[in-house]
DNA sequence: CCCTCAATTAACAAAAATGTTAAACAAAAT
DNA sequence: ATTTTGTTTAACATTTTTGTTAATTGAGGG
């Protein structure tokens, strides 16, 4: 056994999340969640009450974790193109970790929107303001062609995140081998701020 | 009833190809199913034996067709950007049909990645070559900026799919309505083409 | 040493989903 | 008219998954 046993709610927690979000197995029983976490499956009751509880908080939990990041990162009083580029790694670091967290939002999501109400952010609003001027402010000095926040953002999102989500399909269509993706992700770091700033990343 | 009635058999495949594929909803029970068919659950089992086979040959067909339409403008003799442009109507076009085609794709695949092994096309390769071919001499022509053929394409796919599968999200982002979501979407073809080729899309 | 109490277990109950079957039906063939 | 055939239905059986409960364990406090 190991020396720092897991809290055994934190390990059902870890191990769920692990099974959901790494590995894209949505709709795993609670008997697989058990196995996996090598505990007895009723536990997962004793501290959770149901599955869909479970859900709700491991789902809930990871959501928060990321989209706190991410808004630190678009607040933060950095130069333009640094927090872009700062943005790009957070996001691309938290999609490796979580890959189907992404998929789940997705998904399930599309079935019952309210699910995403409560992260609304109270400053959302005005960090995209924020980062809206600094984004015109790039283009009228010539460092960007004319695009809007929305846009923009979505360009850079969805140039991160597809490949993540994607790489079965990306896989095949390519005949790309595991650690040859691995390497094909981190190449794409810059290709992304080549692409969005026609220009080398910083350093 | 309908003056052309569909076929059961038929029916049950559209019905279960909408619930799956622009739904989103996967996990869709057989009751589901037969209920917006409008059938006896029983008649699922009658012409598909099984869930699954309903849902395997479902998914082939969906993805089989799309695949073809694909590849089949990648293959034509158009020049590059004429191509590439198609592509982006295409891709863009059969993803408005069926947004969550692809978010199988990613999820299922990932679980059992087998599944996808059955689309690789007899002359995928030799589509690619030719176009890296292609996109090379538009690289020399100094149209673009180097990049591999994979990055290349992977943009592309990114840049078309994401906002599509990610609806849901980006609309709570940036507060947008269902029907200004559509009106963003219809705007993503010129920005797509324009971020790639750094210039406006022919006509 | 016994009591307490949270944590754990196995066995059970309930619910939900799939799969099967035998009978009813209805149109076409004989 | 009756048989045949493919389709449809309702009722039943099975399987899978979730949820509950009562008994067991084992560490700390009195």
């Amino acid at each position: 056994m190991p020396a720092e046993e897991l809290e055994t709610e934190e390990l059902i927690k870890e191990t769920a999340k692990r099974i959901f979000f790494q590995k894209g197995h949505l709709k795993a029983t609670t008997q697989e969640i058990a196995d996996e976490a090598g505990i007895n499956r009723a536990m997962i009751h004793y501290y959770f009450r149901s599955r869909d509880l479970l859900f709700d908080k491991v789902f809930k939990e990871a959501m928060t974790k990321t989209m706190n990041k991410l808004w630190e990162v678009l607040s933060s009083d950095e130069p333009f193109r640094v927090k872009i580029y700062s943005f790009l790694d957070t996001f691309i670091s938290q999609a490796v970790d979580y890959p189907y967290l992404e998929n789940f939002i997705i998904t399930e999501i599309a079935t019952d929107p309210e699910r995403i109400e409560c992260f609304g952010f109270k400053d959302k609003k005005k960090a995209l303001i924020q980062l809206n001027k600094q984004l015109q402010q790039e283009i009228k000095k010539g460092g960007l062609a004319p695009i809007t926040i929305e846009h923009f953002m979505v360009n850079m999102m969805s140039l991160c995140n597809y490949p993540l989500i994607s790489k079965p399909l990306i896989q095949n269509l390519f005949s790309i081998t595991d650690s040859g993706y691995k390497k094909f992700l981190l190449e794409r770091k810059e290709i992304v701020y080549r692409l969005i700033f026609n220009k080398n990343p910083p350093k």
